[in-house]
RNA sequence: GGGCCAGUAGCUCAACCAGGUAGAGCGCCACUCUGAUAAGGUGGAGGUUGGCGGUUCGAAUCCGCUCUGGCCCA
């Protein structure tokens, strides 16, 4: 027999039997290639509406991780189905690559110690180090985002050491200091004593560490007695310049006795126990009570005093009231202060006009100003300083204690908090426009906003944005030589056409790198300013040494991305960005650092929405951590199960705040579901092959559509309203648990089943053509649904589908809208009541012991209310069809089947006390009852019936039960929670009925070997069969036709149990 | 030490805002079906809703405290 040829439909021989998620990646990313799928989608979207999506560039050291792989899946999907949607997105992906971590990391490649070793090394040659690795590390992530199926412009990306984005840096900065926002100011900052540079708040890291734990006396003057303080940080005492305290709390004085001696101390009244008892005092009495107020003005004497080189001053050494202290917080109640270090300290010892006093270097050891301890490193020098103390009496107790301590992220090295010059972006001054601005933009969920995010910029102190290291953007300030503080005397440059214009060396802004190498040698000479008479023109600048904190680089990716301020017609047009997409850590980070910028720069928040995501943690809801070696990587997961199902559940959690914990079973649930939606795919599409159907000429709307071929086309409308109101409030995992819920429950297991029987026939028919058309439809729509979360499968099925008439790609496509006209919220509403009956039949069933293969001859459905006995009525045929019976019988609300009798089980504590001896008679009589309605009378009728005498019964004396005729099994119908009613199946068997289900366990009896001996769908067999019982045999023979057509034979009837295949 | 978020079945989550018998999917066990079959069907086991206390006739839900985890701040 020749073979068929089916010109058209090869493409359906290409899909695989099997879902196997690494070769339809593999073949997808071919495809890819192949067309240029990536580049022909951002064409078609060319004249779209714009939408302006920032990505927030990832810090380049170390490859990405769960977080970076969720973070980036999150955007891929929102871009992907915001192109869908028509728009023109702006996707530029972008990396973060200055900044101190990349110098550590570099540091410890070469073996580096410390500055002195880099300056040996010479500044130019670290910072090619540090570009070469940042580069390194950048490739590392590309490979890994694109493998991960992201679809970014990888050729394009925004760095943050292009001499363009730098540019951008300085715009904003320029900007915010024509503002007035830019100043050199002293502030307390957290030193890495070892980088030697100044570290920001969020880069200080906090573990618990042992520290001295000390409470130390203070001498009174002119007065008898000392103040008591506790510190535990005896390096700070040199620096000691006042004690705060609770001007409001309750301070005592103490005479205290150890060892004979008596002594006078103040200490705050809640303390008084536990300072006493570490001062190891046998005795003590109270002999004064105080304010904090009362100690005011209060002086004493530095106990250091004569060691070290304090300048003091008149105001200097006294009690003063803090609104940091809490007399019952930790301590005394009585707080050492030292405005050269301690942030608070700085800050109300600048309100009160004090002098700050910082004996000691960016390296955190002591200048020559600390007396005996100069030269020697802070925390080194904390013994001798508590031996000193000691020395002089002024110890009371001296112990440790364990603590947390702030200590530098990049090399954990303990932070020291000194006093020193640094630039700031003073936005504590425009402080109620950030609090407005935050109004401007909305967040998913709102509680980002308005709890945390509002919190923290309520909080914020002023920025510093200068870091005392290499590599990263230089702060574009110019200072005359003797500058007296003055930013109007102070040159900022905004841009490389500006540089290039203004400094006296002669260079090319189009070839100009602006890293520190090449501009620290600019120098800038100009007219001094207005007031300067010609004498003093020829004024010489130069630069300050210091580059910006790497927060600053990010911060104005917004217009750094459009390339701002070189290319300025994008910016018209986009700024400020539609979207941004991060994690929650980004409050103090990225949302923080471009709301500050933003403002101070352009006076406007440059994001309007966000969407704020959590960590990716442990199975168990540990965090990740690679150091601890505490992690899953992506790549494990991808290999165990593949792209699209590592995808989809990282798509299958809430987004908005909460963490997700990863779940390797999860992951394996989403491949089985896309298992599901390939063999659901496929299964029709063998059918088409057969027939030569091209999906592509179907069309649902000229098709006799049946009722079940309406009902889920009408759920997939609704299923894309139910995607496209969860897309829209940035609930993907409700939109896909739609659409897979929908594929698996919907049309695997309900559609797929009853369009079985339309597929298997061979004539073309309309039947068939329309669930032909139905599924095409469905499918098509489905892949589109699908493509934004799982792009290979959904793309690999949609080619399959469409062949060479549809887009190259499923990401061409426009995203499914709803359509009206094929929505029927009746007829869904009547199929899940279909489908109640249904399962509650298939129970009843089981229950009468008839397996679904048997038809019935009749059930019964007794419904509870009009809308299911309408939906009853109107679907009979369909409900017969699925529960395989000859009829369907209704009984209408309200009504009582006729056949169906009440049976009473009798409770016998209930009985015994109301009828005495009698009650075994009576629960006999009951027990033996039968009655046609569920009501006392009609029991009282049958118990006096049996006994000859009328009885009293009660409610709570019996519990009706049904009693179904012989043969027959009922069950209620459950939806949700509500009964529907009741199915009753007769299985009574009738010759009839035998005939057929003999009938069809021949067919599967041949449907088995058919399979096991692999032959194609079509194949025609010659059928001989034997059968053992006459009686059967008869039965079987009547249906002959049903069994030839079903197994496709051709000849029938010899006596041998034997199937060939005639070729 | 302070703030925010979370804690419900083995897993992922719903019910919480407006208090009224704790549900779904998956997984597991038993049975069943067999031309999309790593699929489908039926039944079952599995929970002191992290803990303690309070309000209430009634609390997963409201309140307080506490424990655990995550993030942020110090």
């Amino acid at each position: 027999m020749p073979e068929r040829v089916r010109p058209h439909m090869d493409r359906f021989e290409d899909l695989p039997d099997q879902y196997e998620p690494h070769d339809v990646e593999d073949r997808v990313f071919d495809r890819w290639d192949e067309v240029d799928a990536y580049e022909q989608t951002v064409e078609h979207r060319r004249d779209g509406e714009d939408f302006f999506f920032v990505d927030g560039p990832p810090y380049t050291s170390g490859a990405a991780h769960m977080g970076t792989t969720w973070n980036k899946t999150l955007k891929d999907v929102y871009v992907r189905y915001l192109r869908m949607q028509g728009y023109e997105v702006t996707d530029r992906p972008g990396y973060d690559m200055h900044g101190l971590p990349i110098e550590t990391r570099v540091e410890e490649r070469l073996d580096f110690e410390n500055k002195k070793d880099i300056e040996e090394f010479g500044e130019e040659n670290f910072i090619e180090e540090c570009k070469a690795y940042a580069e390194e590390q950048l490739e590392g992530l590309q490979e890994d985002f694109q493998d991960f199926g992201v679809w970014m412009d990888w050729e394009n990306p925004y760095k943050t050491v292009d001499p363009e984005y730098m540019e951008a840096a300085w715009w904003g900065f320029k900007q915010a200091h024509e503002r007035g926002l830019v100043e050199q100011g002293q502030r307390s900052i957290s030193q890495c004593p070892r980088c030697e540079t100044a570290i920001a708040n969020n880069e200080v890291e906090y573990e618990d560490v042992e520290d001295p734990s000390i409470y130390v006396k203070f001498d009174l003057v002119d007065r008898e007695g000392s103040l008591v303080i506790w510190t535990t940080t005896p390096w700070t005492i040199p620096a000691n310049t006042f004690v705060a305290v609770d001007a409001e709390g309750e301070y005592v004085g103490v005479r205290a006795e150890r060892d004979g001696q008596e002594e006078l101390l103040y200490v705050g009244e809640p303390n008084v126990e536990e300072v006493l008892k570490a001062g190891r005092y046998d005795d003590y009495e109270v002999v004064e009570e105080l304010t904090g107020e009362d100690l005011l003005g209060w002086e004493y004497e530095h106990p250091l005093g004569d060691l070290v080189d304090h300048p003091g001053g008149e105001d200097a050494f006294e009690v003063y009231g803090g609104d940091y202290v809490e007399v019952d917080g930790d301590g005394t109640g009585l707080v050492h202060s030292a405005p050269g270090h301690g942030e608070e300290d700085f800050e109300r010892g600048q309100e009160l006009g004090l002098e700050v006093f910082c004996p000691l270097g960016p390296d955190g050891v002591y200048d020559e100003r600390a007396g005996p301890y100069a030269g020697e490193f802070v925390r080194d020098a904390n013994a001798a300083i508590v031996d000193d103390l000691e020395d002089r009496g002024f110890m009371l107790s001296r112990g440790t204690v364990t603590h947390s301590y702030g200590h530098c992220w990049r090399c954990d090295t303990g932070i020291v908090q000194l006093v020193t010059d640094q630039w700031f972006i003073t936005i504590t001054d425009i402080k109620d426009e950030l609090l407005d601005l935050i109004e401007d933009s909305e967040w998913h969920p709102d509680w980002a906003r308005d709890n945390r995010f509002r919190d923290f910029v309520e909080e914020a102190p002023d920025w510093n944005v200068s870091r005392q290291r290499y590599w990263g953007v230089p702060i574009p300030i110019w200072l005359p030589e003797d500058w007296n503080g003055d930013m109007e005397e102070a040159i900022v440059v905004g841009d490389r056409e500006e540089l290039a214009e203004r400094v006296d060396q002669d260079l090319d802004p189009d070839e100009v790198d602006l890293h520190k190498d090449t501009v620290d040698d600019l120098t800038i000479t100009e007219d001094g300013t207005e007031a300067a008479d010609a004498a003093e023109d020829g004024t010489t600048y130069t630069r300050v040494e210091d580059v910006f904190d790497v927060w600053l680089d990010s911060s104005v990716a917004t217009w750094g991305t459009l390339d701002y301020p070189e290319e300025t017609e994008a910016f018209e047009e986009l700024w400020p960005a539609d979207l941004i997409i991060e994690a929650h850590d980004q409050t103090r980070g990225w949302f923080w650092s471009q709301l500050g910028m933003g403002a101070a720069a352009l006076g406007e928040i440059p994001y309007e929405t966000v969407l704020m995501h959590g960590f990716a943690n442990m199975p168990d809801g540990r965090g990740m951590s690679k150091s601890k070696g505490i992690f899953i990587d992506p790549h494990e997961v991808i290999d165990e199960y593949g792209r699209d199902p590592m995808r989809l559940f990282l798509l299958s959690v809430d987004p908005q705040g909460e963490d997700m914990n990863f779940s390797w079973d999860e992951t394996e649930e989403m491949e089985s579901r896309l298992n599901i939606l390939w063999n659901t795919a496929r299964f029709p599409l063998q059918y088409m092959a057969l027939d030569d159907v091209d999906p592509m000429d179907l069309d649902v709307r000229d098709e006799d559509l049946e009722l079940v071929d309406r009902w889920v086309l009408s759920r997939l409308q609704s299923v894309e309203a139910e995607m496209a109101d969860a897309l829209e409030e940035f609930r993907h995992d409700r939109g896909l648990d739609a659409l897979l819920s929908f594929v698996v429950a919907d049309v695997s297991r309900f559609y797929v089943q009853v369009v079985r029987e339309r597929m298997w026939e061979e004539d073309d028919s309309a039947s068939k053509q329309a669930a032909y058309a139905t599924f095409a439809h469905l499918m098509e729509e489905v892949v589109a649904l699908l493509a934004p979360y799982a792009p290979f499968l959904a793309d690999e099925l949609y080619g399959t589908l469409t062949g060479d008439r549809g887009h190259d790609t499923v990401h061409m496509c426009d995203w499914p809208e709803p359509d009206e006209d094929l929505r029927d919220p009746d007829l869904e509403a009547d199929v899940a009541v279909l489908r109640a009956v249904e399962e509650a039949g298939a129970n009843a069933r089981q229950q009468a012991g008839r397996k679904l293969r048997w038809p019935v001859g009749r059930i019964v459905v007794a419904a509870e209310d009009d809308a299911t006995a309408g939906a009853v009525q109107r679907y009979a045929d369909l409900l017969a069809d699925r529960l395989n019976t000859r009829e369907v019988e209704l009984v209408e609300a309200g009504e009582q089947w006729g056949e169906l009798q009440y049976a009473a089980e009798a409770d016998m504590s209930e009985l015994g006390p109301a009828f005495g001896g009698q009650a075994q008679a009576v629960m006999n009589a009951l027990n033996e009852a039968r009655v046609d309605e569920r009501s006392l009378d009609a029991l009282e009728a049958a118990v006096e019936a049996d006994l000859g005498e009328s009885v009293d019964l009660e409610e709570n004396m019996v519990e009706f039960v049904r009693k179904t005729p012989e043969g027959v099994a009922g069950t209620e119908v459950d939806r949700d929670g509500d009964s529907l009613g009741v199915v009753y199946v007769d299985a009574t068997l009738t010759e009839d009925v035998e005939s057929e289900g003999y009938a069809r366990e021949v067919i599967r009896r041949v449907q088995e070997m058919r399979k096991d001996l692999e032959l194609d769908i079509e194949q025609r067999i010659r059928l001989d069969l034997s059968v053992g019982a006459d009686r059967v045999a008869d039965l079987v023979r009547e249906h002959e036709d049903l069994i030839a057509e079903e197994v496709r034979a051709e000849e029938f009837g010899t006596r041998q149990a034997v199937i060939t295949a005639s070729q």
